[in-house]
DNA sequence: CTGAAAGCGCTTACAG
DNA sequence: CTGAAAGCGCTTACAG
């Protein structure tokens, strides 16, 4: 980039300030700083007031350079454009932002070390207040990082391989329980499940919350869960079957929209009704599936991504930091296929 | 925030490899700078020898201060979080961070001008080198802001009130164009548009865009264009009636990717080849629409949303920046409905 | 309660 | 070709 250099702005400093308040330089900078130092009451007033007056702005190259802090937070992240990582991004740019955070955001191959080394130091030399590390959810653990930093590390969507990060994953357990949760409270007793393979992290913690809620109120699964894939073909397909098993069932919950979707569409045009017949639930809340025109057509559990991203920035910027993996609850999104 | 002071990171400084290489702070500096000033060979080595033993890297919050320049841009967002802005606002930051730049992101009501100038105030106090400003497409007017700033001022999927600013805006026209343009390709003749309402903007673009092609062919629209909403519920409405009409049509060019979809359904439903019999084509290119668990279902344009957000940032950063409506061609993905 | 002075770590005219 | 010195605009011990 090498940046021209641009003619200083020529602004307001505190200096003009302080001329125009009568102190001197360092009595304007303890009254705009608003140091707990004993200040004349009379002072802080004219200071103020001349800050006021002449509109003075602090310089904020100045203060980091002074104070030794950059008021930016490190972004590192893995392939950012991808699907569910966009939204952790844009909930971390956020809130840094609405916290007069900048962020440097670095798109690296956080599994190739080679790369990331160069971010690292580039970091560093920013002298960042902070670090994000994001990544693709539950099925990658990310490389610890923190030891290469003296501020605070938090990672956001990512596995760390270190027990003793700050670490903010979805809570894809609760996901499976208040999916099934909700459809016990509607009356459900026949819960099926369909969703993608088994392999999966995500799919083993939905599962596994279903089945605690269903425990939990005496039930058991209606049919056994059909894996397949994450796509409503498949979705439509395990409904097929499912109905074709001839197992009674009054509810299906589906691993994630899309499939939800797929058994939206068979059980319609088998003339099952939903959500009288069988009721639908999926999960992401995934704008285009979901939600046509305005008007929601499935009940979904929202995995709060956006929040995700906003908690871990206000995590790395906060004093009080907790230890350990963070789990941010799912919402509940009822709509009419429940 | 009040972010505590840190001690001071103490690492290696400028002086320090001075030091070592046994020259003065200037010269060091002028010859890590890489300036032109011309320096014996002989001396530039010792003093690149002695930064790469110790390690050194400039500390960035020095340099900024000396340089007046933060290596930071504004960012103003207006509902950063919808639909079609996350995808401009992630291709800004990760352009800007790829450039070595920092994102300071404000979201704000940028219609409504009381916060709006808090927020200037901020970012200019912040010594930022350039602002982004990120609307909601086509259909607000955003204000001009460029004259309450010293440093570039680019829009990003925002239409300025002014003509004189920078502006980087989708090309639904040319969306309007490709895609016809594909159907002709393959052999279409009876072309039909289903789209959503005729105030919107992007609506009358991207009709005119096919128009255009149309006339350039030597073709006329196959039956009049549906207008109605951005929904699949109206593109299997309008499809219906389309085929209800009797009018023969061998290819509908669909608003959105929602109508292509609706419009897929009920074709499939009645039997009607896709694409033998009728070609379709949408528009977005939106994940969990045009693509169901890795496999693309529908041909659309792609409005390339991040990439526009990358070049505004590349345009604010850049030493030539071109006056006025820059249009981001859209891209043609081609799929099994066409 | 107030102020003079040092310091943060670079860059860059300017003099040699 | 090299270096001493001033300067960027704040903050903060420290002395009064």
């Amino acid at each position: 980039m090498a940046a021209p250099r641009r003619p200083r702005q020529r602004g307001v400093k505190l200096s003009d300030v302080a001329a125009v308040a009568g102190v001197s330089l360092s009595t304007a900078s303890k009254v705009l700083s608003g140091t707990t130092e004993r200040i004349s009451e009379e002072t802080r007033i004219r200071v103020r007031e001349a800050a006021a007056r002449l509109d003075f702005r602090p310089n904020a190259l100045a203060q980091s350079f002074a104070l030794g802090r950059s008021d930016t937070i490190g972004v590192l992240t893995y392939r950012a454009a991808s699907t569910f990582t966009g939204p952790v991004l844009v909930g971390v740019v956020l809130e840094l932002g609405a916290n007069r955070q900048a962020a440097l955001v670095y798109d690296e191959d956080i599994l190739g070390r080679r790369q990331i080394t160069e971010s690292i130091r580039r970091l560093q030399a920013r002298q960042i207040d902070g670090l994000i590390v994001v990544g693709d959810g539950h099925e990658h653990l990310s490389p610890s990082i923190t030891h290469e930093f003296q501020v605070p590390v938090t990672y956001a969507f990512a596995a760390s391989e270190s027990p003793e990060d700050v670490v903010f994953l979805p809570d894809n357990f609760e996901a499976g329980r208040i999916a099934t949760r909700h459809l016990i409270e509607r009356g459900r007793t026949r819960i099926a499940h369909i969703t993608a393979d088994s392999t999966a992290i995500s799919v083993q913690l939905r599962e596994k919350g279903m089945l605690a809620e269903l425990a939990a109120a005496g039930l058991q699964q209606a049919a056994p869960t059909r894996y397949g894939a994450w796509s409503q073909a498949w979705g439509a397909e395990a409904t097929e079957g499912l109905l074709a098993s001839g197992v009674p069932v009054d509810a299906i919950f589906c691993g994630n929209d899309h499939m939800a979707l797929g058994a939206l569409d068979v059980l319609r045009r088998r003339g099952v009704r939903v959500p009288e017949d069988i009721a639908i639930v999926g999960v992401d809340n995934w704008e285009g599936i979901v939600i046509d025109q305005g008007i929601r057509r499935l009940t979904t559990v929202d995995m709060e991504l956006q929040k995700l991203g906003r908690l871990a920035a206000r995590d790395v910027m906060s004093g009080e930091r907790s230890v350990g993996e963070q789990r941010v609850a799912p919402t509940l999104i009822v709509g009419p296929s429940s």
